[in-house]
DNA sequence: CATGAATGAGAGTTCATTCAT
DNA sequence: GATGAATGAACTCTCATTCAT
């Protein structure tokens, strides 16, 4: 029916609207002054509207924190279009990876540095959206490892360590622990290191 | 002049108890649970009276975290002591930061994680107890490539890529990222993950 | 005709079945639980529904309590059956009486204790179901009187004194005021009180 | 010193302050409308300010129902002043427990029918406002049965007895379950009950 | 020097109820 | 007849901070 459909797609608009505003306040004021009544306030709804929609104030930065992933995993994806090169693949992984996080550092904080979103996930639950975005890193780091392109053969250390040394680089920098380096053109210098890290571990 | 410098002691010691109780509570009970009651609570004064000593919270938790930065600083000197060979030194030291961070995960938290004692720094002044710290990674960086122990050639990119591998890999345990890898004994992927970047970077 | 006549069963049964999820909720769950939303998601139905057969909230805890006011007044009419002896029928409507309150606590509250119920009578109305309870104690009792058989003349005085000494007996209880006595066999006490009293109005 | 016995005297009385505007506001208004905000509002102080003077609303509504107590210990006391007669005593102190409750009628509630203060003590406390007045009932009637002057032998199932019956009365009558009664002279009705349950248990 | 007292601002959450559709 | 959507008005409680004394 028209009716139900068009009621349907109501409320997911609704959803969108509040997470979309949630996300906006916590880009531009950080994560802590993204209250529930700031939320409604800003769509002029009452606070009690929101949660027609959501449980409570955890499931709205998960689901915020969901619609990260689904940006990274898609800028992730867009990075290796038409690339066929697994070390290439991964260099820009890596580029689309550092870019994400300094476009988006309140969101990037959300993703992989607060603790608020793990902790709405259920023991029961899994980390859904974190793991998909995994997998990408997996399949490129697994590729290079079946052409013998990087010298580690482990795909977990691989991983792990790609990975952290990534997070690190951009996580360092959005708390601020990069002072030293500042006016040293810490930008460069960080796409410095990356290119270094692919040098390191490329065979050759 | 007695009487002024005794004042002056009072002080100092009045400031260092406060210190000391704000980091157990922390130490004990998390950063959350931290609050200038907490802490006044503890030391049996007003919450008034702690501000005598500091300008604001964020003051507070600047200086604990240099209380950390100085156990830090101890346990990386201790790491390389009687240890001549540069590599060598590098691993102690990485496998020093990882303990600690391990065994004071809310410590390492406010040293290279939370916003707090960062916004307490005015533009003006340094982040010199982290930058002491980094002084030491650097100084064990610069004969490995003084030399040629290592594959790097740039101090700053060798010690910016070190250091974020390191804090990436235990950041991202600190704050339960690294779900994917539970039961995989976590920990000892960890310590693999850091001996391979070793060999990566080593010469030969 | 029959249109009518269909229309007027089916809003008694949505009614009744709004009634008997009220009950079961705070049977379960206690009055604090028995929220509007809570009984219209049980039945399926939205809040607003609910609107549509009961005025507000204190309507439905008066047809509620209606309904344990039927099944208590069921289990006092049960309480005598094939007892002659007015006070044995007094002395088993008593423990009748006493155990219905024991086992629905909950009900037993709403009859008797809280507000709620009262408060949707207007001035007009009566406390029927209350009544209709109450005159099945006043038979009994004018029976004891008519007889000879107790010691008390007056009817009003007798059943208000009866009445009000088993409600206060188990309304104590249920409100958790008589920890004094715990450990000596509350249950028992209470029961021994009841006796009690039947021995002290006998006549000889 | 005089400084500190001031300031003593003043948080006292501050705490005294609360209690009587807790009182009197759930006197005129009830339990529920008696929140902390309305208490706060009242004294012209923040809502903030009552946590420094109480832990929480159940340890105001905890104590407010130790200063009804304290009243109704008073006047359980001055009842039976210059009186000998273990039965005249009892009388009194009956007449002296009615009037308390339909002139306090809120405070009854709290003392003896509301849950909230009960709530409020430890498993391992134990009622002692309670207890006091308890006890008070327990000496007079020890009396009367050390005196052989009522038809009751066991000390615990006279004071049940006696408690019951006097707060089935004055609890059935708050609660307006009494509706039956109106227009018969209901407090006189009520007093004759009282009356005519001494004449029940005395001994001849 | 120390503090008791106070507070403004704000947090998340729940509820009975209404009304246009 | 039924309801989805919405809300106003509450609620308790916590915190960093200030200031007169």
């Amino acid at each position: 029916m028209g009716i139900l459909e068009r009621k349907e797609r109501d409320k997911l608009e609704m959803r969108a609207m509040i997470l979309e505003t949630a996300q906006q306040i916590f880009i531009e004021e950080g994560f802590e002054k993204a209250s529930i009544r700031a939320i409604a306030d800003r769509i002029e709804y009452s606070p009690a509207t929101i949660y027609l929609y959501f449980k409570d104030k955890n499931e709205i930065f998960f689901s915020v924190h969901e619609l990260g992933f689904q940006r990274l995993i898609n800028e992730m994806t867009l990075a290796i279009e038409g690339i066929d090169d697994p070390i290439e693949q991964l260099r820009q992984r890596g580029f689309a990876y550092m870019k994400f996080a300094f476009e988006n550092p309140e969101m990037y904080d959300l993703m992989f540095i607060l603790n608020a979103p793990m902790e709405s996930l259920k023991d029961s639950e899994i980390w859904t959206c974190g793991h998909e975005c995994f997998v990408l890193l997996c399949e490129t780091i697994q590729r290079c490892i079946d052409e013998k392109r990087i010298r580690i053969s482990n795909l977990y250390i691989a991983t792990m360590s790609i990975w952290s040394f990534m997070h690190g680089l951009v996580s360092l920098k959005i708390r601020n622990r990069f002072q030293k380096f500042e006016g040293v053109e810490l930008e460069e210098l960080m796409k410095g290191s990356v290119e270094q890290m692919i040098q390191l571990i490329k065979n050759e």
